[in-house]
RNA sequence: GGCGAGGUAGCUCAGAUGGUUAGAGCGCAGGAUUCAUAACCCUGAGGUCGGGGGUUCGACUCCCCCCCUCGCUACCA
């Protein structure tokens, strides 16, 4: 890999419409903080930026369903994001806001520099707009039923029930949010990035990276294969970064054209802080004066930590954001070296859900286990998803904290610590013949540059537990050298013993840092050490001086007991049970709710433009590679015809045959999975969604009349 | 349906370019020990590597088909 002369380290602009979850945590910011702590041990020059992602759709919503304005959501969930990370030892250098001033020129001025280029799109396109309301909609404002799985509670762009992504004009039956009313479309203007266009050299800078996970290589290949699309910077919307440009009220940028952005604003925003001395903290590890020096700098290394749903933002849009950009500047931006997107992390069996409060809300764990975020720190990095969907079960957080925090690890320092004072009257012993040589031992140990490379490729888990190794292998040692039988025999030996020992405590503090910063502090307080002791290339023997007391030991570790793992399970399962019972009050509530609000009034000469007749199926057969469709012969009593419908949810072929069933027969033919369908099967729908076929109560004859 | 990533001991996971008896940690069983949070240390049992074909002297590793999980993306007037 090629050295680089600093780092510029992101991880994902968490939404604002919402406390963070342990699943986050694990996904990308966890790996991050420890990637940029031990750089910055290292003597890098790195920059690890975040902040709260404020503006898109969903806020908008938020703030409606609980009656207040946009800004005081985003404001209540940046303090508690904010503060929750605070807690959890995520080391932000700034953790920014997308709503600030500075992000907002900030986004304005690339969205004007690529506008000036002539790099957008312009495309006038029907998008549905709310009469009543005044407003075009954004896609989360129409609901209607959806295609898929008729969840009739579907939003325009995406189905809670069955998960799919929707288009609003795939919707069924779409109404507004707003005033329920059923929208209509209305033209309206906005700007698409090109990336069809820009396929070519978007392909040249993935091929480039050959060291990037074969997760998101593929997800990113997937994408160029099936060839890019162009996708509209701006939106409808009165939440947001405003379009900067005439005739454009009433647009902001698409959120996700700003969010990256973020990245970049945060930056500045440090810097600005920085010459105002705002900032009070010493970021001795930020050696370079300016935000372009790690923006617009070959020799910058930037790294995006996200999570899998993120792939395509990073590693294609906002790179083609920043390509377009660098056309004819003098500092170019400099692409992601790196986006080490991380799987996802499960919970107890189940996905973790906002919606359904499946999660462990860091500032609930917070509440429950004070002073314990080490500990899930280790247990999330331990099963951190790098690979794969991982799993989180609290009896597996018990263990791993018992047995392998507790007994290995925190037993070893205090199994040191007592020893030498029982041993050595609690003081550094003196063996000046061999500590030259053990500290040398310990400077280039195979650990030591195993761990380099594990954390620069991004393999936490198995560098973690490398160091947890170390605590074990001290415990061999003990138990191989026996200092409590030696010592009555050879005290000097039990000197060297213990020195070695307290060498390895000291190393271990050092390497654990950047997984367990508060562990590593208070193994070097039980040594009686200053914070400086953690430096890496400090040597030892400035700090473990002969003679040097050390403190009295203390437990680190407690034990998790049995009990309050089953109140945390208990409480899933509480949330479990109550969701199902909310659903079926919904279900209830729906009933009378789901129905939709009557259509604008037509009039007979309309509806008699209508043809529906009364027909027989004579075959019906699966369309195959689909999950919906049947294709029917049908008798219309003046033809046979065939008809392509989406009941084959509801009806197996076999079983409708000869059935008769209600069909326009005057529909334009469409064409469906290459099969022309000449009309269409009228069908009842319940507010489950399911269908079923309308028929005459008694037999009429094929190509009667429905009026 | 298409594409991408996975499916390896009870659990959580490792296993470049195919090659002797498939690994680790935890858990479990047995032993040893007492400096330490009944901790530590040693030994052991446990796997037809999702299923089925194929290529090969030889496949967890390559090819084909199927099943399951997750993500992206479709059809359903």
């Amino acid at each position: 890999m090629k050295d680089f002369k600093r780092y510029i380290v992101t991880s994902a602009l968490p939404y604002a419409n919402g406390p963070v979850h342990i699943g986050h945590l694990a996904g990308a910011y966890l790996p991050a903080d420890i990637y940029v702590r031990y750089l910055r041990m290292k003597g890098e020059d790195v920059l690890f930026v975040c902040g709260t992602d404020e503006h898109g759709v969903p806020i908008t919503i938020r703030a409606k369903k609980e009656g207040i304005k946009p800004q005081e959501v985003v404001d209540k969930y940046h303090e508690l994001i904010k503060k929750s990370f605070e807690e959890f030892g995520i080391s932000f250098d700034i953790f920014s806001r997308t709503s600030n001033q500075i992000h907002h020129e900030t986004a304005q001025e690339f969205f004007l520099n690529l506008y000036n280029k002539g790099v957008f799109v312009e495309e006038t396109t029907q998008q549905y707009y709310d009469v009543r309301a005044e407003q075009f909609l954004a896609d989360r404002y129409i609901v209607g039923t959806c295609p898929k799985c008729g969840n009739t509670n579907a939003y325009g762009d995406q189905c809670e029930n069955c998960g799919s992504t929707l288009n609003p004009t795939d919707l069924k039956n779409p109404h507004s949010m707003l005033s329920g009313e059923k929208p209509v479309l209305k033209e309206t203007t906005n700007w698409f990035l090109p990336l069809d266009a820009m396929q070519g050299e978007i392909k040249t800078y993935i091929d480039s990276r050959k060291n990037w996970k074969t997760s998101v290589l593929g997800q990113c290949n997937s994408w160029l294969t099936q060839g890019l699309q162009p996708r509209a910077m701006t939106r409808d919307l009165d939440w947001g970064v405003k379009v900067p440009i005439e005739g454009a009220d009433g647009k902001v940028l698409y959120v996700w054209f700003d969010a990256p952005i973020g990245y970049i604003s945060a930056t500045k925003e440090y810097f600005q802080q920085r010459n105002d001395g705002r900032k009070t903290t010493t970021d001795n590890h930020v050696k370079s004066g300016g935000w372009e020096d790690y923006w617009k700098d070959e020799e910058s290394c930037l790294v995006h930590f996200i999570g899998k749903d993120n792939i395509v933002f990073h590693c294609i849009i906002f790179p083609a954001t920043l390509m377009a950009y660098n056309k004819g500047e003098a500092r170019q931006f400099v692409l992601p070296e790196n986006v080490p997107a991380n799987e996802f992390l499960n919970l107890e069996g189940n996905k973790i859900s906002t919606s359904r409060d499946h999660a462990v809300w860091l500032h609930d764990y917070l509440i429950d286990f004070p002073h314990r975020v080490d500990e899930m720190r280790y247990v999330l990095t331990s099963i951190a998803p790098e690979a794969k969907d991982s799993e989180f079960l609290w009896k597996d957080f018990q263990a791993r904290v018992n047995n392998e925090l507790a007994d290995i690890l925190g037993n070893y320092i205090k199994r040191v610590v007592d020893l030498v004072h029982r041993y050595c009257h609690g003081k550094v012993p003196d063996i000046h013949k061999t500590r030259k040589e053990i500290e040398e031992q310990f400077n280039t140990s195979e650990t030591t540059l195993l761990l380099d490379k594990l954390i620069r490729e991004f393999k936490f888990r198995e560098a973690m537990f490398e160091v947890i190794d170390i605590a074990r292998k001290g415990n061999q040692f003990l138990a191989e050298t026996e200092p409590w039988k030696l010592i009555k025999t050879d005290a000097e030996k039990v000197n060297e013993i213990l020195f070695k020992s307290l060498t390895t405590c000291l190393m271990l503090a050092r390497h654990l840092y950047p997984f367990m910063p508060n562990t590593a502090k208070q193994i070097i307080h039980q040594l009686k050490l200053e914070n400086d002791a953690l430096d890496y290339y400090s040597p030892i023997s400035n700090h473990l001086k002969y003679n040097h007391p050390i403190n009295g030991s203390f437990i680190i570790f407690n034990k998790i007991t049995d009990e309050e793992v089953e109140i945390q399970i208990q409480k899933l399962e509480d949330k479990k049970l109550s969701n199902a019972v909310e659903e079926m009050k919904d279900e209830k509530v729906s009933d009378g709710k789901a129905i939709l609000p009557f259509k604008v009034t037509t009039t007979f000469d309309e509806f008699s433009k209508m043809d529906i007749r009364i027909g027989t199926i004579l075959e019906a057969e699966r369309v195959p590679k689909t999950e919906k469709l049947l294709k029917l012969l049908i008798d219309t009593g003046i033809d046979k015809r065939t008809v392509v419908s989406g009941i084959a949810e509801f009806y197996k072929p076999e079983d409708i045959i000869g059935k008769q069933v209600c069909i326009l027969v005057n529909l334009a033919p469409r064409k469906i999975k290459g099969i022309e369908s000449n009309g269409m099967i009228l069908m009842a729908e319940n507010s489950n969604g399911e269908l079923a076929f309308i028929n005459p109560s008694k037999e009429i004859d094929n190509g009667g009349s429905v009026k």
